[in-house]
DNA sequence: CCATATTACGGCATGCGTAACGATC
DNA sequence: GATCGTTACGCATGCCGTAATATGG
């Protein structure tokens, strides 16, 4: 049993069981993937493909597994390199986030900014995504780190530390009636066309939540993916907006009026998250304490044993 | 990077950094292991052993982790070949237990038989330990199951589950005072020279919180391994001993009399336990079952889901 | 001086790439 | 007929083992 040819299997199962694509992929000759992996099969006794006569249609129950732990061996690998640049004092390498819109575009520029100055060489990589996708990613492996609301937390193949928390806000146009209440409330809200995140997004659930445990529907006219669309909307006049708070700037947004709503709804967390059994360069760690400065090796360490 | 590199570094760890002993350990030559590691620190670019002139004497730091990685990439490479065993139903293997005397003396037995018969082409290998040896060895691989009480269950890297309840009792030549008294106490026992399991065993450490919290000093005056040996000096008059229930039978252990002190102890929970990432074949999850009907494919899915 | 690690070198297995073939859609 | 996978074959790389050398206890 060879590297290369969980490599290859890993790869073709990448590529939507092609071999030719993952030969390419692989900068190496289809031939030689569908032998290695014909002998991978032939060691371990059994089809990790279905196939149909020559065209690979599927993968078979072992297969599968057989996937899984390969992705995990080819993990490891990763991890021992990454022990070898980390220890040669290479401050080079690659920094992979994956978030969502908000935190990409209003919490991370600070913290990106400070690290391309303190790691010139480390090349930077945002994944942005919902919440799962994020949880997905960094569990894969295609992400070092993730940055996303609650869900995140989830996963249990990643430790995951609190970052910060925060709220929501309405956003509403120069001159609206909400304007002049005094207390806004859910019932208050749901008189207006309301525009919000998406419902698969994070704590859109959880606002969806307190309307219904509230027993009151609002009237939502649009979903958009991020704050800029929707406030994009609240300008054109199409409703009130309810976003994060981070979201919303005074001088930028300018023609548009908030109100906080922390009283209507719980906090919520975002956490920062990344595989367990993850080897952690330098720069990584340096990277979430540039996020959450209370985070050092320490607080990782305990966090990993406290865990499970 | 090649497998065999990290083959031969984690044995050359293993053997006491001595490569000609791994060399023999792994059925190759000397020269060859050399080379290859060398070849792998060159790779990453840095030392794994210490060397003094030519010779090994020590690890670095960077050889440390990746040493463990290596161990781990083994693991996984070891679960795929299960992967192929398992699925070519070939009803052979290896089944490695690791547990302490009193299971294995006097509740494996009955599982240990019933599985040889259900499957005669397993090798099984029982490794005898204290909690913390038994521990080791499930969490490195040594071992495929561990059986053990309390400690066994505190390793994240285990997934453990309850196997059975029990408690002590005391064992005494006949005639001996205790028997006539209605109700035994910590008190009572406290006035006799006791004889019980090491400190380091389980539910020891129990014990001793027992009677500590009670603010009684028992008079310890010799500790062993193992039941049989406690029951040997107990039969020689020189104490009453401390055991697990389970170790005493009314027939076999005739000269001697029991008394049951539930009421003195919290029950100690027997575990069985095994890595989270490991392959489970069917005939390990066989053996589980003997051990603990309730165990199936399931309950693991679920315990290993519902973890951290 | 013995045990042990490294260097040198030749044979052999194995993986890779090109070319040809076969099959599927 | 185009795409894709497998088979065939020759070449090059690299690993292994033996022998020789160097070094430490």
């Amino acid at each position: 049993m060879k590297l290369h040819q969980l490599k290859y299997v890993h790869e073709v199962a990448q590529q939507g069981l092609n071999i030719s694509a993952a030969a390419v992929a692989l900068h190496t000759s289809q031939p030689g993937v569908s032998k290695q992996i014909q002998l991978l099969e032939e060691e371990l006794g059994l089809q990790i493909f279905l196939r149909n006569g020559k065209r690979l249609v599927g993968i078979t129950e072992p297969g599968q597994q057989i996937l899984t732990l390969a992705a995990q061996v080819m993990f490891d690998m990763q991890n021992i390199k990454r022990v070898g640049d980390e220890f040669t004092r290479v401050e080079s390498g690659t920094l992979t986030i994956a978030t969502t819109h908000t935190q990409a575009r209003y919490k991370l520029p600070m913290a990106v900014q400070q690290f391309i100055q303190m790691f010139p060489n480390v090349k930077l990589t945002i994944h942005q995504g919902n919440p799962s996708q994020v949880t997905a990613q960094v569990a894969s492996g295609e992400a070092d780190i993730g940055i996303a609301t609650e869900s995140i937390a989830l996963d249990e193949r990643l430790l995951c530390l609190p970052c910060y928390e925060w709220n929501r806000c309405l956003v509403m146009p120069q001159g609206h009636d909400l304007m002049n209440e005094r207390t806004i409330t859910l019932e208050k809200i749901s008189a207006y066309p309301l525009i919000t995140y998406d419902f698969a997004f994070t704590g859109s659930t959880l606002v969806s939540k307190v309307f219904h445990d509230a027993g009151v529907e609002p009237n939502i006219v649009l979903t958009a993916i991020d704050a800029d669309v929707i406030k994009t909307y609240v300008n054109l006049g199409l409703g009130v907006g309810l976003i994060a708070n981070m979201a919303y700037d005074e001088k930028r947004d300018q023609p548009l009026h908030s109100v906080d709503c922390s009283h209507l709804f719980p906090n919520s967390t975002t956490y920062l998250g990344f595989r367990k059994d993850a080897f952690l360069r330098g720069y990584m760690l340096s990277f979430m304490q540039l996020l959450s400065p209370q985070v050092n090796q320490k607080s990782i360490e305990e966090a990993l044993k406290g865990s499970s």
